[in-house]
DNA sequence: ATTGACCTTTGATCCAACTCTAAGGTTTAT
DNA sequence: ATAAACCTTAGAGTTGGATCAAAGGTCAAT
């Protein structure tokens, strides 16, 4: 059985985030000391490693509560319900790429444009099109 | 001159981030009422724009700030210091597209390998690469 | 028995860019 | 003169994912 720090030091993320993940339902001690102090076993490893994966992915911490409600009960679950979150988070991703490309498309013209040199701004450019509002449309949310 | 609503409907604006705006110093008003309304000038409408435009390019609202200090007095900027804030947006949008495409890849690999039918999950693809920790390494930061 | 490293909790703080609320004052048209 | 529509302020709340602080309890080794 392993306490919070030494869970800590296994997987990588600090013992505050450990319990924040908590808070969220996401994992849990398999027990506690008469103190209070967590204790976990080889299963919560692998399930805290299970969100660290998912999280690197780019899943959030709510898409992970889903897949991990899958996870316990796999046979209650289809891999359509799988695939759906993870086409949802892709959807997501394609879109918000989207909005940087515009976002770096723009900026690479912005740049193309302008001279970048040490000449006084009276006639750069960036400003004139920034003041012409001239650039094309770029983002739109910029939150995903 | 105008109020604060009219400017609102002029600019697309709601009056409260105008408002805001103002608190973060990228606008202001000429003038004021005796009762404390806010008026404004065709100058305030532009700057007001500009704002806009930059802001749909997806400079931040402290970028902005640094433009807007060229644009009152371009004499005294050269047009390196605008690109340099341009080339450091640019930057920063790349390096949050390359993240963003590390997700895409893992997502799509992840869909690619799971027949996502109504079958139960018990083996499942996606839900053993996540077991596995085997997914390619994804993003990092996640936050730009 | 005491030090130092560990653990507990609740709740605050951070980031950006809004968004809204409360409680009240002003203007304009009828 | 009164109602509707507007305006003011300070300050709180939102989202996501942490991250930290305060104040204290516990444990292992010396």
């Amino acid at each position: 059985m392993l306490k919070i720090g030494e869970l800590s030091d296994r997987t990588g993320l600090s013992a505050h985030t450990l319990r924040f993940y908590e808070k969220r339902g996401l994992i849990s001690a398999s027990d506690r000391s008469d103190a209070g102090y967590r204790y976990y076993t080889d299963a919560d490893v692998r399930r805290v490693e299970f969100v660290k994966t998912a999280r690197n992915i780019g899943f959030s911490l709510g898409d992970i509560a889903q897949l991990l409600s899958v996870r316990v009960d796999r046979q209650s679950h289809s891999c359509h319900d799988v695939t759906e979150i993870t086409q949802h988070k892709l959807d997501e991703v394609n879109a918000k790429i989207a909005e940087l490309q515009f976002m770096q498309q723009a900026l690479q013209i912005l740049l193309d444009s302008c001279c970048g040199g040490p000449e006084n701004a009276s006639h750069c450019s960036i400003m004139e099109a920034l003041e012409e509002g001239e650039v094309r449309q770029a983002a739109r949310s910029n939150t995903l």
